[in-house]
DNA sequence: TTGCTCCTCACGTCACGTGAGGTGGC
DNA sequence: TTGCTCCTCACGTCACGTGAGGTGGC
């Protein structure tokens, strides 16, 4: 006859684990660095422990969670007072408040990229198309500084350094960007601007009825899109308002062949009567 | 002289490493299992990443932070198309929503055992109080079985068995909970149930005016506190209104002697005039 | 020459995961 | 006896981190 009283509240290391969803091996392991004991061994060595310990372990878990190595948190464990543990999880609220805006930018960041594939493959890319499109948050870069026939390496070269001084997020995907389809046709491989596609940017594509045309290759090689483009407004007696966007839907974060990234030239347009 | 349109794109490992936030020594690493390798080698053998691979690398980065296997990222990479990362990307963005939920699950959890915690270091334990406490969500189990003069034991045992079943979280703290003062008197280390301080739970502790008062003691320790609270009650004219709850807000989660421990039991109260 | 960045190679480390081989209660 | 859970010990592994020792351009 055992005990009740010692034991009942005690619980095998498959139940413990059952119970916390921690793993039997990784119990064992911080049982053995003296993370994290037991309440008790049975004579058969058996490990058991007290249902009042899973508060604990669940803490260790959270802690070990926010990437506190385990020495740090045996060292917390071992001198643990209600003042320092108050502390301590006052940091960790802090530093859950940030975790969490990571991975919402994070979540942000894989939706723009998605977003932007998938129009990059559902588009009709051997015609035009005349859509309306919502706002979107950008980052607009400084204006650039092209030589005449200069291709895009040095300029797209000095956007990067720039913007990292400017905190433009270069995780989500950059653009050229044109003040008129003049300026575009005209030298079509040398953006005004560039852009990022940052939601959290403080400039904003505006919404309206985009006329959209595409081409593939490699970056700066437009290919005779500017004509096509210059010729199709013409012929339809479309009027042209704003300015031009370029982007590259599909580049080499899905394709390994540049020669089959797809770029988007954009431009805002009166709406149809 | 070098071919400028070779090279200006081209960064050296430091700048990249700047640029991205990934570390040089990833970097190397990642180039040695053929993860993500340089645009290019010099002939000192100096890697050069250009700068267009910021966008593959921090998608990399990002499939890292979600916990998948370098060796998954890498033949994911080798067979990436529009179709397979527009896949890939809605799956994440799943796992991102789930990711954010347990991570504010983290928050409420650390939270609320940071705002116990510091009731019981604030409270004056050797008198009792009365405050006004706002609502708060809790999860009541069911109506425990208590054979006469037994202990705890064996019936907190099931309330564990039986809270995994109801899906209460075991994570948050649990207190006992008693349908009056009486019978709080009369069975104090007996509660009529469980409870689990979730702020998801489906029960409530209603808001309202409530006297409390302290003890210390391992678990069911409650030394005179019973008697002590029914002197307190009567000689104050107190009208009492609602349920017993008690709790701990010291225990082994932030001391190691259990005689340290700290209980609260707190009773609802009408309003003094 | 000095300082800086870069290289490879080898070994260490952190937090486990995975058997192998053996015990013990129903 | 069989099946199940538990044990220890040793070794593997994943994703790096850390020198040691050496090269190469301004």
């Amino acid at each position: 006859m055992k005990d009740i009283n010692d034991t009942s509240m005690l619980v095998s290391i498959k139940d413990f684990s059952d119970f916390t969803g921690i793993k039997q091996s990784v119990l064992r392991y911080y049982d053995d660095i003296g993370l994290f004991c037991p309440a008790k061994r049975g004579e058969n060595n058996y490990r058991y422990y007290s249902l009042s310990q899973i508060q604990s372990i669940k803490l260790i878990d959270m802690l070990r969670e926010l990437n506190i190595p385990l020495k740090k948190i045996e060292e917390l464990m071992e001198n643990r007072s209600p003042e320092s543990m108050i502390e301590i999880l006052i940091r960790h609220e802090v530093e859950l408040t940030t975790e969490l805006r990571s991975l919402q930018e994070s979540f942000s960041l894989i939706h723009n990229l998605r977003t932007l594939i998938q129009n990059g493959v559902n588009e009709d890319e051997t015609s035009f198309n005349i859509r309306f499109e919502e706002e979107q948050r950008i980052s607009l870069g400084p204006i650039t500084d092209f030589r005449p026939n200069e291709d895009y390496h040095r300029v797209y070269s000095n956007y990067y350094r720039m913007a990292r001084n400017l905190r433009i997020n270069l995780g989500y995907h950059i653009g050229g960007y044109f003040d008129t389809t003049e300026e575009y046709y005209a030298t079509p491989g040398q953006p005004k601007r560039y852009f990022s596609l940052d939601p959290n940017g403080l400039d904003v594509k505006p919404a309206g009825t985009y006329l959209s045309g595409f081409t593939r290759g490699d970056y700066g090689v437009f290919n005779d899109l500017p004509q096509r483009m210059d010729e199709y407004i013409k012929s339809n007696n479309i009027k042209v308002l704003g300015p031009v966007y370029q982007v590259y839907p599909l580049n080499e974060v899905c394709l390994k062949d540049p020669d089959q990234y797809l770029s988007r030239v954009s431009v805002r347009i009166a709406r149809e009567v």
